[in-house]
DNA sequence: ACTAACACTACTAAATAGATAGAGATTAAG
DNA sequence: CTTAATCTCTATCTATTTAGTAGTGTTAGT
C-alpha cells in the first residue's frame, strides 16, 4: 500500500495541474476541496517544493503551483519523495540500495529473480506515467508507451 | 517494500521445497540455515501452516514439509498471507476492498486508474510464478507464461 | 502596520514491524 | 512410562513509522 501522504500529494498535484496558467492555489483551498488535513498539506506540499516540483509565493494572495509541468512530473518521482523507494527489496532499490539481511549471493537469489520482475513492471508504469497523462483523456492513456 | 517477514516466509519456504520426499526440516535447521530468528520462524511457520501452505510433525524427529506442491504455491498468495493486500491502494484490493478515505468517485479517480495498472501487472507476476518455478531453472523462468 | 498567506520545527498518539518469552501439547525412543 | 525433542499458542515488548496537531516565524500586499 502506498501512504496517506502520497495520496494526498497526488491528490494535491492533480488539483494544481488543474489550475489555468499563472493561477495559484492556496492550501486550505486544496485542502477543502481535497478533504486533505490542512496542516499536514502543508508539510507535504513543502517536501514536494523542496525537491522541485511545485513552487509558492508568500504573503496575501499567495499560494502554491507546479514549477514543472505536469507532463514533466511523473507518479514514479512523486512516489520516491513521499514514500521512499518504490522497490521491494531493499537490493533492489536504485535510491537507496541494501543487502537484505542475511542474503550472501544476491545473483543467485530467488526471492530477488521474482521481485525484480515486479519492479521492472511497476518502474515502467509509473516512472512512465505523468500528472498530465493521468489528467488527460482515459483512451489516450491506454496507448501503450513503447509504439 | 514487502515486510522481513515475508521475506523470512520466502526463505522458508524454499528451503521445504528443495527437501526430498517424506524428509522434513527442523524450525532450528532452517532458522539457523536461512538467518531467520527462530522464535520468529516458528510464528511465521504456524501462520502458513493455518493456511494450508505447509504441514508439520510434533514430537521427536518432527519437523515441517510442505503440504502444497511446491508448484501450487505462488508467490502471491504467500504474500497475501504475510502481509495482506498486494494493491497499492484499498480501492483496488480484492481481498480487502475499502473505499480510499475522502474519495467520492471512484471511477473517476486519476490515482486509482494508474495504480490499478501497477496492481494488475503486479498480480499478473506474483500469482502466476511459483515456488517451484522460483527454484527452477533460470532461463525456464524467463518464458512468458502466456504463450 | 495589519493581515493573509506560506515556512519551519517540534510534538504526540496510534498502528505496525520485528521480534522475545514462556508455558503447554505431542510424539519417538529408551 | 518417562524423558527429551519438537511443534503450539498467547502474551508481551521495543522501535519505528504513520498520520496528524500545535505553535511560532517569515513574507508580501494594501
Amino acid at each position: 500500500m502506498i501512504s496517506q501522504k502520497a495520496q494526498y500529494a497526488f491528490r494535491a498535484l492533480l488539483a494544481l495541474a488543474r489550475l489555468d496558467d499563472d493561477e495559484v492555489s492556496m492550501i486550505s483551498d486544496i485542502a477543502s476541496s481535497q478533504n486533505i488535513p490542512k496542516k499536514f498539506l502543508e508539510q507535504i506540499l513543502l517536501d514536494l517544493k523542496r525537491h522541485g516540483i511545485v513552487q509558492s509565493r508568500r504573503g496575501k494572495m499567495g499560494g502554491y503551483l507546479l514549477l514543472k509541468g505536469a507532463n514533466e512530473i511523473t507518479f514514479g518521482e512523486v512516489l520516491r519523495i513521499i514514500d521512499g523507494p518504490i522497490a521491494p527489496l531493499p537490493c533492489l532499490s536504485k535510491m537507496a540500495y541494501r543487502k537484505c539481511d542475511g542474503c550472501d549471493d544476491e545473483e543467485a537469489c530467488e526471492i530477488r529473480k521474482v521481485f525484480a520482475k515486479v519492479t521492472d513492471a511497476t518502474r515502467k508504469i509509473l516512472d512512465n506515467t505523468t500528472i498530465a497523462d493521468a489528467i488527460a483523456d482515459p483512451e489516450k492513456a491506454d496507448i501503450p508507451l513503447i509504439a
